[in-house]
DNA sequence: CTGAAAGCGCTTACAG
DNA sequence: CTGAAAGCGCTTACAG
């Protein structure tokens, strides 16, 4: 590959002018100017990044830890993500953390030592684990986890508020015994929309029966096998509230075989879900918003990094969509 | 950061030996060794690797040029090659270039200039526009197209052989007046599965209608309006193949409204398309394995450079996975 | 407006 | 086993 030399040289000038043309630094005339740009045409050069990082420091480049690009939650965040930071002219380096604490600090360290301008990291992560990434003086924006009081900017869904309104809809819809099927024990995600529903109970003075609560992993199989568990229940519910979408199929799996008139409501609205029949009725989370936030917010605390600005706390609201699963009167083929 | 210069200082040694211990090149007296370690543990130390890619030319990261990785089709492919390459420590750029050709070159010149030790190339690319990637001298690997005779690597599924099995398929259930929803005529993706079709009524000699081919563009909406359009045939098919998944949701949509008992084969097996009710029959492509073979061939590359190796044609076999849509005595809900 | 020189943080022969 | 020195390809003051 072409050097700047080589362009020096092919225009017999120094390479200290060569640079000026490249970044538009200082007075270059007009002429040299033109001799060098041809030049760059003609040789095809392109400036060689690792150069340059050495000396500016940066490299253009950010990146992106997500638990998994297969999961359809993701690739709505990398896409808003990548749209957003390549005006830019920034790259994303995607990395899967499998939610993963051991992965996530390796593909954190992996990416420092690439020196990337700054990283976005997405999923649940203990609070006694954050402080390891926000010390290391690196641009940070976290995607659904729980900051508050922490120095990190962070961009994140009010899950409680989105319990509370997939809850009270059941409620409303006249259902009285409604279950939840909630993500892991150690999630704050899964807890909040968790006290969402408690919530709705307490709002509408409906009697909280535990037995009702359901744990899943937020995955298919667990969605299924805890809807089988609350079938079984002597006194079963007629309505679900499922934490996600996914789980929710995994509900609807088992419903479909029981022609069963089980209210439903999920959480997320993941694509392609709407294809679903019946349609799902969820709580809608701006994936690709939660995406272009965390990006916006990233690339200012780049361009800042010298000030001390305060971090933000960004809570977007989710909003519910009602289909058709949670329809009294529903009509169910 | 923590740089070479602060653990030698530390260690009251030179730069040379850190760099010795950190690389386990050469001979180091094991007591050195011990205290280097023990310095770089101190100091937090990791290699810049910028400065590393300026002396060795090679920088542990790849790019993955993909139309959209919204797209359910994608993400696979994207784990895959992560899955795959990060066992040898490279990170990867993800760009999308939504099969544009102008923003492919951009994002391809962008990856270039960061000294990229490799790229992957997914999507259609037509003939002439090839040579411009190929002729970088970069190790390449391309997915889903067509590469014959051009010295690059590449990836594909045999897109005939699967147009074929679906459409006889369809014959052996019995239907007999069988359309066809393709995907845009510049494609050779959708030409080559149209052939398929074609081969099938020939072999089983049944007349080409060519009324019966409908054009969309592989994504939903056009599917769905292929469907109507066929619908309003004087004389309508009782069986599609439509060229992928996401225009077999279409297609899906319209025939769910008419109760229509019309034979479907779809094409890609994207995820999740099996939650869908009525279950769609399609041809699967091995997605996540399509993405192993790229970043295989790339890896094996990357480290042949030297060598003049043949370039790789890797032709994968897609299959027939039968569910409820195309089946004759279907029961449909 | 332009060039010489130092330096970014490493690796790699070459001496010793 | 270890160090001094050159060099990777740039940018950035500093002179002129």
């Amino acid at each position: 590959m072409a050097t700047m030399k080589d362009v020096a040289k092919l225009c017999g000038i120094s390479i200290s002018t060569v640079s000026r043309v490249i970044n538009n630094s200082g007075y270059v005339n007009k002429e040299t100017e033109e001799k060098v740009k041809a030049a760059i045409e003609k040789l095809n050069f392109s400036p060689n990044q690792a150069a340059r990082s050495l000396v500016n420091g940066d490299t253009k480049t950010i990146g992106l830890i997500i638990p998994d690009i297969s999961n359809p939650f993701f690739p709505a965040i990398a896409r808003a993500v990548e749209d957003t930071l390549q005006e830019e002219k920034y790259s994303i380096i995607v990395c899967n953390s499998d939610n993963d604490i051991l992965k996530l600090s390796k593909h954190f360290k992996t990416l420092k030592q690439k020196s990337v301008d700054g990283i976005i990291i997405a999923g649940e992560i203990k609070r006694n684990h954050i402080q390891e990434f926000t010390e290391q003086n690196l641009p940070l924006v976290m995607i659904d986890v729980n900051t508050d009081s922490l120095p990190v900017n962070s961009v994140r869904t009010d899950n409680r508020f989105g319990g509370n309104i997939a809850t009270n809809h059941l409620i409303e819809q006249g259902f009285s015994r409604i279950a939840h099927i909630r993500g892991p024990l150690d999630s704050s995600t899964a807890e909040d929309r968790y006290k969402g529903y408690l919530d709705s109970l307490k709002e509408f003075g409906i009697l909280y029966d535990p037995t009702l609560v359901q744990i899943g992993d937020f995955h298919e199989e667990s969605g299924y096998n805890a809807m089988l568990r609350l079938l079984a229940h002597s006194n079963p519910p007629d309505a679900v509230f499922v934490a996600n979408d996914l789980m929710a199929l995994g509900v609807l799996e088992v419903l479909s075989k029981n022609k069963s008139q089980i209210g439903i409501v999920g959480y997320d609205d993941i694509p392609f879900i709407k294809y679903l029949n019946p349609k799902l009725t969820t709580v809608k989370q701006p994936i690709y918003d939660i995406g272009i936030k965390a990006a916006q917010i990233l690339l200012k605390t780049i361009n800042n990094s010298s000030e001390t600005v305060d971090f933000v706390k960004e809570l977007m609201k989710p909003e519910l969509i009602i289909r058709q699963t949670s329809l009294r009167e529903k009509v169910r083929k």
